[in-house]
DNA sequence: AGCCTCGCCTAAACCGGTTTAGTCCTGAGA
DNA sequence: TCTCAGGACTAAACCGGTTTAGGCGAGGCT
């Protein structure tokens, strides 16, 4: 019982089987070099001392983890706690691992997203919802590492993977005006605690442009008081409705920039004695998995959360494949979003209980 | 211009300062120790060649990665395809991050757990759903690698963390006989496919008994004839559900291993022209997010699968900080299960619709 | 017999840092 | 003036592997 070693070296293993180091790193990696019995003999020894070659000194001297990052703005706990975020992490699982690499998440160590990146033994990041002036970008880039861009800014000039915001959220308001509805109320998503999955600053600004594109096309107005905040949650959602509701305001009609808030605001309406569809119409964002089998079926804007993790890993594996290519543009991707028309929405109501204007 | 190399060495910014290697180290490591001037000095050089430690070379010479492995038995695009294995996630990132540790997950790579294990660069490892008689469990104790195993044997050893799947299941089952139910069908996991969240060998064998274990209580028995298998998805419990219709089975309640099955089976009911609670009781298990919002909101066996995570974690930092004290017993923690009654069971039709006992 | 090739194996350099064990110099105390 | 402490810095060893460049002996060919 030799135990005084934490672990067997490749050394101790040399010694033990009467070869150098040498042999013993060719029976792990090119066996084929040895002759068949020196291999089967090492390997023998190896396994009794219980030997493993170091993961880190063998990626030192290849070079390469065969690991990829994710580079997420807030905690992981936080991140995980975001059913669309689990459908993006799907998405990037799908090619990485075809490709052979492992996922290795990077959250804010000790509120420094640069430390952490430091830190991380990755071949390359994807980066969530950071917009492209944020300072750690810089110092990633000025490092070298290959590095995706998602939900950021697609000026940034780096590659990236986007989706079209603007059309959906146009879609979404487009369809309630065509259902009559004139007292519209936008909850957006609130920027501090901005959930996952990617809503941030820009994918704010986006799908609120997008809304207002659908009003102007009319000659209608999207003023200041028709638009409200909420973090991407049941409860937050159905606190800004009631909000809202106890202000004076009497919409017809909401658009949600995520489904958590669209179903915490179909609570708070039920809770307030209104029916959905029929009192108010609920549109939401992203079309996650619950959002067909809520009650009722919410009308939303589905994004290609999974193809949107493919996308970004292909392009994190291409930067890794081929050299840094001069001149070359880094690819951009944007993905298509559309609206999906369930059961929550329907044609605003005839004969108004409500009075006519105090939205 | 002297971008020949590919990203500047510690050599680098060395010999530019005019220092030594040594000093450089200081400068990033232990400032102190080196004169206010000469350090910002360095800095400035580093900065200036955008020099970074190398993480791989650090973490060689420091012998931590600071990173806990999650072991999956599956490929990571299963298992993040599984919402109850985010709140897992969930539960591991809170403590993990707190202690400043990242998160790597490790699925089998091109077919071996094993192979993915060696390579993986991590101080510890959280495994789930092995059993422990698994192969791979061995090659990792071997190797004196901390381990902490969830969902898996208790017999093991080890440090583990599990859940009391009889005890829950005994709840469920015991709540359908005293709502009279008499004609139960229970819809166990499937195994080759078994979705993640931990649902293995074990936790389908204790969950079993479980049922078991309430209906010898009673006197009565479950036979094999009341047992199908789906895997844990909504289509698949939908599928099963239509199956043992089709063969003839009538029962009056259904014992679902999973949430997902369990609402699979409540669609297909559905479509059979049956009215859940009414005509049919379905229980569910694991309690995940939907199960409150699905119609009608579903009785389930709740499982505290954050908590999970948060414990498993908890143990794997507990053994990674202590020495390998001899002697002293690995942690085993068990939490406890109990059965959340919403509107997806209710007492048995007094008037039976359905022919006395063709199940 | 002499030369080459080839199979099998090894010594030493290297990956890019950290750490140990000093060296050198300066200023205070005796 | 000499000694000694301690501050500032460095050379070399080390972490644990892989890779390069080659050594050595046996057999084939001329």
């Amino acid at each position: 019982m030799q135990r005084r070693l934490q672990r067997a070296r490749i050394a101790d293993v040399a010694r033990e089987a009467g070869v150098s180091k040498t042999a013993v790193s060719f029976a792990f990696n090119t066996p084929d070099r040895l002759a068949a019995s020196t291999a089967s003999h090492i390997r023998a020894v190896a396994d009794e001392l219980g030997y493993r070659p170091h993961p880190v000194a063998r990626m030192l001297t290849q070079r390469r983890t065969m690991t990829i990052g994710v580079l997420t703005p807030q905690s992981l706990a936080v991140v995980f706690a975001n059913p669309s975020f689990a459908r993006f992490g799907e998405g990037i699982a799908e090619v990485a691992e075809a490709a052979g690499y492992e996922l290795h998440f990077i959250s804010p160590r000790s509120g420094s997203l640069a430390a952490a990146v430091a830190r991380a033994t990755v071949d390359g990041v994807i980066a969530l919802g950071l917009t492209g002036d944020h300072p750690e970008l810089g110092q990633i880039r000025a490092s070298g590492l290959p590095l995706v861009l998602v939900d950021g800014d697609h000026d940034a000039g780096g590659a990236s993977v986007q989706v079209d915001d603007a059309g959906g959220a146009r879609a979404a308001a487009k369809h309630v005006l065509d259902l009559g509805h004139r007292e519209v109320l936008v909850v957006a998503i609130e920027r501090p605690e901005a959930s996952l999955g990617g809503q941030q600053g820009a994918v704010i600004t986006n799908r609120l442009a997008g809304y207002r594109a659908a009003f102007e096309a009319r000659g209608l107005d999207l003023g200041p008081e028709s638009i409200v905040s909420a973090r991407a949650s049941i409860a937050d959602g159905k606190r800004a409705f009631r909000e809202a509701w106890a202000s004076g305001r009497r919409p017809t009609a909401v658009l949600a920039m995520s489904d958590a808030i669209a179903m915490g605001v179909v609570e708070a309406a039920r809770e307030l004695g209104r029916r959905v569809p029929a009192d108010l119409s609920v549109v939401g964002f992203d079309d996650v998995d619950i959002a067909e089998i809520a009650d009722p079926p919410l009308t939303t804007v589905h994004q290609p959360i999974r193809e949107k993790g493919r996308e970004a890993a292909r392009l994190l594996l291409e930067g890794l494949a081929g050299e840094p290519r001069r001149g070359e543009h880094a690819r951009q991707v944007r993905l298509a979003t559309r609206l999906v028309v369930r059961s929550s929405t329907a044609r605003v109501a005839t004969a108004r209980a409500t009075p006519p204007r105090r939205v």
